[in-house]
DNA sequence: GCGGTATGCCTAA
DNA sequence: TAGGCCTACCGCG
């Protein structure tokens, strides 16, 4: 489920599985090449930034990073060492004296050089999870965009980390229609956004997954099924709000879902 | 077994 | 805007 929190909790399980240990890396598929880390690195940490993950490595005296994208598909899988062998799918393998971590299906898995690292974040806008991000850079985008409010939010170059599921959430727990030119949304509302942002993915880093309705954490997974709304529209049948039928469109080939009730366009 | 689907993003036109 | 890429899972026959 790889929106921001999905990317910054690998990096602070990850970074606690592996800390200050030698690991070995492959490429079971054989479509990543672990170049000098293949005989074991010493990994320093992992940094988050958006959606994508870097894995700072020491090798041979030198340090190198790997950049990792999940995209839509992209999975880690986290085994006990000695892990048993890996599927023929598995693009990288990250192997710990006590843990093992698979990577399947992602869109990036590269080394990259501090040149196409920096070239990488340079393009993003201020990521809601880290300490360093400048929410002021989010408010002036939207102030001078004329996208829609539900284009922009998942244009990562306005805010990093933020996909289809916080989309939707996001504008209908502050009652915005997705089609809303982003310039037109109220200041105080840009606010709000930026700190409902923080609030939900700081939930879903803990929670490990997307919850943004109030429902209790059950302990049971029977439980669970039966609160299973851990959102107010994304993937419902009906709003939880109001009972209304969600509404599905593509914008920009991405499927909206939103509450024509709730989210007036005229509204805002 | 097949087809559809998914929380993403890049490129060609 | 359409198509391509990447993987796993689910419902259907």
């Amino acid at each position: 489920m790889p929106e921001g929190h999905t990317i910054h909790r690998a990096a602070r399980d990850h970074e606690a599985a592996f800390a200050g240990q030698v690991v070995r890396v492959s490429s079971p598929q054989g479509r990543f090449d672990p170049g000098v880390l293949a005989d074991g690195a010493r990994l320093r940490g992992v940094e988050a930034y958006g959606k994508h993950l870097f894995y700072a490595f020491v090798a041979q005296r030198r340090r190198h990073e790997v950049h990792v994208h999940l995209g839509l598909f992209g999975k880690f899988r986290r085994r006990a060492s000695p892990a048993p062998p890996p599927r023929d799918t598995v693009r990288m393998r990250l192997e710990g004296t006590r843990v093992t971590i698979d990577l399947a299906g992602p869109t990036a898995c590269q080394r990259v050089t501090p040149k196409e690292k920096a070239a990488i974040l340079a393009r993003l806008g201020p990521d809601p999870l880290r300490a360093d991000a400048d929410p002021e850079r989010f408010f002036a985008r939207l102030a001078r965009s004329k996208a829609p409010i539900g284009v922009a939010l998942m244009d990562q170059s306005v805010v990093a980390g933020i996909g289809n599921v916080y989309r939707a959430e996001l504008l209908h727990m502050l009652r915005l229609n997705p089609a809303l030119p982003a310039c037109d949304v109220p200041a105080e509302t840009r606010r709000a956004l930026w700190s409902l942002m923080v609030g939900l993915l700081r939930r879903g880093v803990e929670e490990k997954r997307i919850v943004t309705t109030r429902g209790l954490s059950p302990a049971s997974p029977r439980l669970a099924t039966a609160c299973a709304t851990s959102t107010h529209v994304y993937g419902q049948r009906a709003c939880a709000s109001c009972g209304a039928s969600v509404v599905r469109y593509a914008l920009r080939a991405r499927t909206v879902h939103y509450c024509r009730t709730c989210q007036p366009l005229t509204g805002a």
